[in-house]
RNA sequence: CGGGAUGUAGCGCAGUCCGGUAGCGCGCCUCGUUCGGGACGAGGAGGUCGCAGGUUCAAAUCCUGUCAUCCCGACCA
C-alpha cells in the first residue's frame, strides 16, 4: 500500500511533494514557480472558497472585481508598501508579438506609455477608486471582497505553499473611524480562525506580528499561525489594520458629520491556496492526503465488489440505494462503479486521495444487508448494517472532524514549549521545532539577531498579553511577557 | 540570487567513469482468465536521453551554456 509514497521521518520535504502528485491535486507547470492546480485540488479550493465567500457575505461583505494590471504610478504612492513589493514584481512593458525566424518575439514598437504591474496585492488600485466612491461619511463603510489571482516573482518556490502567481481573496475596506476599522481587522481575523479550526480542522495560534515581520503599508497585521508536523509554523492568513497610509496615498477623504473633512480608515485582509499546504501539511499520512470531512470533495465512496455479472448487478443495484440515501441526506458520495479497476485498486486510491469514509459493499454485504465502513484518518474498518448508514453517516463524519481537529491541536500542544534562556531555546528548535515561547526585549536588533542565529521568527506576539515579566533570553532586559517564536515556511 | 545534488517513456530508475545509435519495473492498449486490500498470462504501443550549441566518422555518454526540480543560505503569504 502506498508505495510511491516517501514516510515522513525519511524525507519530509519529498514526503509533502509525493503527496500532492499521488492525491492528484496539482503539478509543477511549464513556466517556473508557477503549478497546475487539477481537478481534485481545484474541488477543495472551490469547497474552502465557498465556506469562506459564506462567511464574508454574513459579515456584510460583497464581492467585486479589480484590475489584473496596475499602473506602475499607482504602487510608488505608498513608500512602505513600494518598498515591499519592489522586489518581486512581474512587469509589462510591451503589447504586440511580431513573427521571426524562431516564432516569434516582442515587437519593439509597441512599448507601453506607461509599464504596468501585474498585482502582487491589489490596495494600490483599489484605493484609486475609493476616491471617486467617498465623499461622505454615509458613503462608509464600504466592505469588499474580491477572488482573484496576484504574482509574487518568488525565488524560491513549492506547490501551494508559495508559488509565483497564486489564487487568494483579498478583502479591502474604508471606515469613517479608526475604531471600526480596527474592529474589522479583528473581526476578520476571528473569521479566518474559526473556518481554520471548524472546516479545516487545523488549529491556530492568532496574534500580532512584529514590525519586521508586518504587511508593507500596515499599522497593523493580525495573523493565524499554524504549526505543521515537521514542526515548522505556516503564516495561514493575515489581516491588516492599514491607518489611514492608503487614504493619505491615494487622497481618499470624507465630510463626516460634524462637517469636517477626514481621512478614511483601511483594513485588508487575505487568506490563498497556501491554505492547501497547510490542510495537507496538517492532517496526512504516510499513506496519502488526509481530508476534514466538511471541506473533502467526496466525503463517502462507496467501492462495489464482484465477481460475475449476477454479483455485479446484485451489488449494483444495492450501491445505488445506499448512494441515494447518503444524497438524500446531504453527503456528498460517488459510487465508484468502474470496470477497469479492482476493488483493491480502488481502496488505495481513495486513501492517497483523503476520501474521509469509504463503504466497501460485495455480496456478503447484499445478503447481511450490512456494509464495511472505512475511516481515512484511523484506518479502522468496522461493519455495519446498511439501515443505520444514512443516520450514522452524518454523525461520524462530523465525529471525523472533530477528531481531526482533536489530533492536530493534541500534537501542536506538543509541540508548543517554553524557553527559559537561549540555551535551552536553540536546543528545541535544533531537536524537535515547534512554538517556542521565549521572553524578549522588544527590539528589532534583538529580533533580528535571534532570527540569524537561529533561523527563528517571532511568529506573533499575543493579542491580550497577560503580565508575565522575565528576562530577555538574549540580552536579558526586561520582557512584559514571552512571544512566540518558530522556524517557519 | 549564491553553494550542493538531480534531470533518460505517464511515474520510479539503470545505462554516463571507458562514445558505437537505449533498457528495466509500474502504468497504458488488445484478448482471455480474474475481482472482499494496488490480480495473472499472452501479445502490443510509447523516448529528438531537460533544452541549445560544440568536439567527433559516431554523443544519453565528452565540453560549454541554459532551463527546471530537490536540499542548504538570502527574500517572502
Amino acid at each position: 500500500m502506498a508505495k510511491k509514497i516517501t514516510k515522513r521521518e525519511n524525507d519530509y520535504s519529498q514526503w509533502y511533494l509525493d503527496v500532492v502528485r499521488e492525491a492528484q491535486l496539482a503539478s509543477h507547470s511549464p513556466v517556473r514557480g508557477c503549478m497546475v492546480i487539477k481537478p481534485n485540488g481545484f474541488a477543495l479550493w472551490e469547497n474552502m472558497q465557498r465556506r469562506l465567500d459564506t462567511m464574508f457575505k454574513e459579515t456584510g461583505h460583497q464581492n467585486a472585481y479589480f484590475p489584473l494590471f496596475i499602473p506602475k504610478s499607482f504602487l510608488s504612492k505608498e513608500a512602505q508598501h513600494v518598498e515591499g513589493f519592489a522586489k518581486e514584481c512581474a512587469v509589462v512593458t510591451h503589447s504586440r508579438l511580431i513573427h521571426s525566424k524562431d516564432g516569434v518575439s516582442v515587437d519593439p514598437t509597441s512599448k507601453l506609455e506607461e509599464e504596468l504591474i501585474v498585482r502582487p496585492t491589489s490596495e494600490t488600485i483599489i484605493w484609486d477608486s475609493y476616491r471617486d466612491w467617498i465623499q461622505s461619511y454615509r458613503d462608509l463603510p464600504i466592505l469588499l471582497n474580491q477572488w482573484a489571482n496576484v504574482v509574487r516573482w518568488e525565488m524560491r518556490t513549492r506547490l501551494f505553499l508559495r508559488t509565483m502567481e497564486f489564487l487568494w481573496q483579498e478583502g479591502h475596506t474604508a471606515h469613517a473611524t479608526e475604531q471600526e476599522a480596527r474592529d474589522e481587522a479583528h473581526r476578520m481575523l476571528e473569521v479566518y480562525r474559526s473556518f481554520a479550526e471548524d472546516y479545516m480542522a487545523m488549529p491556530v495560534a492568532t496574534g500580532i506580528k512584529t514590525e519586521s515581520e508586518r504587511f508593507a503599508g500596515a499599522l497593523d497585521t493580525y495573523c493565524i499561525e499554524a504549526m505543521m508536523q515537521d514542526g515548522k509554523a505556516l503564516q495561514a492568513g493575515t489581516s491588516h489594520f492599514l491607518g489611514q497610509n492608503f487614504a493619505k496615498a491615494f487622497d481618499v477623504r470624507f465630510q463626516d458629520r460634524d462637517g469636517k473633512e477626514k481621512f478614511v480608515w483601511a483594513t485588508s485582509w487575505g487568506v490563498s491556496t497556501r491554505l492547501i499546504g497547510g490542510l495537507i501539511m496538517t492532517h496526512s499520512d504516510d499513506n496519502g492526503l488526509v481530508l476534514p470531512p466538511r471541506l473533502a470533495p467526496t466525503q463517502v465512496v462507496i467501492v462495489p465488489i464482484w465477481r460475475n455479472d449476477d454479483e455485479q448487478s446484485r451489488v449494483m443495484e444495492y450501491g445505488t440505494s445506499i448512494l441515494a440515501s447518503l444524497d438524500k441526506a446531504g453527503i456528498r458520495a460517488k459510487l465508484d462503479d468502474r470496470d477497469q479497476y479492482k476493488p483493491g485498486w480502488k481502496f488505495a486510491q481513495h486513501e492517497v486521495e483523503g476520501t474521509p469514509l469509504r463503504i466497501a459493499i460485495g455480496p456478503r454485504d447484499v445478503d447481511n444487508n450490512n456494509v464495511e465502513l472505512a475511516r481515512r484518518d484511523t484506518m479502522k474498518k468496522e461493519i455495519i448494517s446498511r439501515d443505520g448508514v444514512e443516520k450514522m453517516i452524518p454523525d461520524l463524519l462530523e465525529t471525523i472532524q472533530s477528531d481531526l481537529l482533536e489530533t492536530a491541536r493534541e500534537r501542536t500542544a506538543k509541540q508548543t514549549r517554553q524557553a527559559s534562556n537561549y540555551e535551552e531555546f536553540k536546543n528545541i528548535l535544533d531537536t524537535d521545532g515547534g512554538f517556542v515561547y521565549a521572553h524578549w526585549d522588544g527590539t528589532a536588533e534583538t529580533e533580528e539577531q535571534i532570527k540569524n542565529e537561529t533561523k527563528a521568527t517571532i511568529r506573533c506576539l499575543p493579542l491580550h498579553p497577560e503580565k508575565q515579566p522575565g528576562k530577555c533570553i538574549v540580552t536579558g532586559k526586561d520582557s512584559p511577557y514571552p512571544v512566540m517564536f518558530a522556524r517557519s515556511y
